[in-house]
DNA sequence: TCTAAGTATCTTATAAAATAAGATACTTAG
DNA sequence: CTAAGTATCTTATTTTATAAGATACTTAGA
């Protein structure tokens, strides 16, 4: 096991990230069953509350629905009070979207479970595995289109 | 940067790693509209991939659906020549779900960019590192249910 | 062995969501 | 000032998912 050659050692990680990847996938979208949405509608929840705010159309770009995809999207999730439109100060044909606050915590409190385990498990991890952890996924973020 | 500290370090590798799990969601999807097919059908592709075989109930649990619409994604699936059902030997209720394998390769074909970026980024880490990072990812995959 | 309960998949009617094509309103370059 | 370009929205249609229940098989126990 601490013998393993290089060839192995790559195979071994694709598979891990894969299934990490799959298993990722599979948990976001029971979260969203529970919380009563759409995976898609998760996932735009997930872009709002990374980048704070976002237009309709950057949602499309990070969503992969079409614009008229959207509109329907965020018009289902304003009328269930999860986001709302501000007017879009430096361009009059745009809004902004933002998460209502109190659904942000709502939505968040479905992921406490796994958050717990997670910071569980990286409290016992040593300081220079995390760190060599950080700038590998650091990397890891800019492989897919060479920066998004 | 290399003084930051414990919190700091914590938070920044949650940052990564849902930008991480948000980036694959979207890229996955970005795959499927290329292949043609839904988000659903990629991860039960990748779910067979990694699995060799799975009965539709295995794939009702990894993907979410319920055992009525994996029929129906199946039908989709099997008429379009990506999946064949052929008898679960243990089990005369149940069918195995196999990928056919001229579908495998063209639809592996669809993540040869990323793959390749991967490869050239691995091959470039130190091997100390990658060590790490796969007994890292070994833990995080057991995080989400206590272990699938 | 026989029966009842449990399990695995499938069927179908209905509801929900995504797309495509195009409209509206605004912005920007020339 | 105008034309081309961009951002969002509208709506009819297609596609997908659900829910409820049917069928066929398996398994545990009398």
């Amino acid at each position: 096991m601490s013998t393993k050659n290089r060839a192995v050692l790559h195979e071994t990680f694709v598979h891990l990230i894969r299934r990490f990847i799959a298993g990722s996938i599979l948990y976001n979208q029971q979260v969203a069953d529970q919380v009563g949405l759409r995976l898609t509608d998760m996932q735009c929840m997930n872009v709002l509350e990374m980048l704070g705010r976002a237009t309709p159309g950057q949602l499309a770009k990070s969503t992969g629905l079409t614009t008229g995809g959207v509109t329907v999207m965020l018009d289902r999730l304003e009328k269930a009070a999860y986001i709302r439109r501000v007017p879009n100060p430096k361009d009059r044909r745009s809004v902004l979207i933002e998460i209502r606050p109190e659904k942000m915590k709502s939505v968040q409190g479905f992921y406490e479970e796994i958050n717990k385990n997670l910071d569980a498990f990286l409290a016992e991890t040593p300081e220079t595995d995390l760190r060599t952890v950080v700038r590998f996924f650091t990397r890891m973020n800019t492989l897919r289109t060479g920066g998004a």
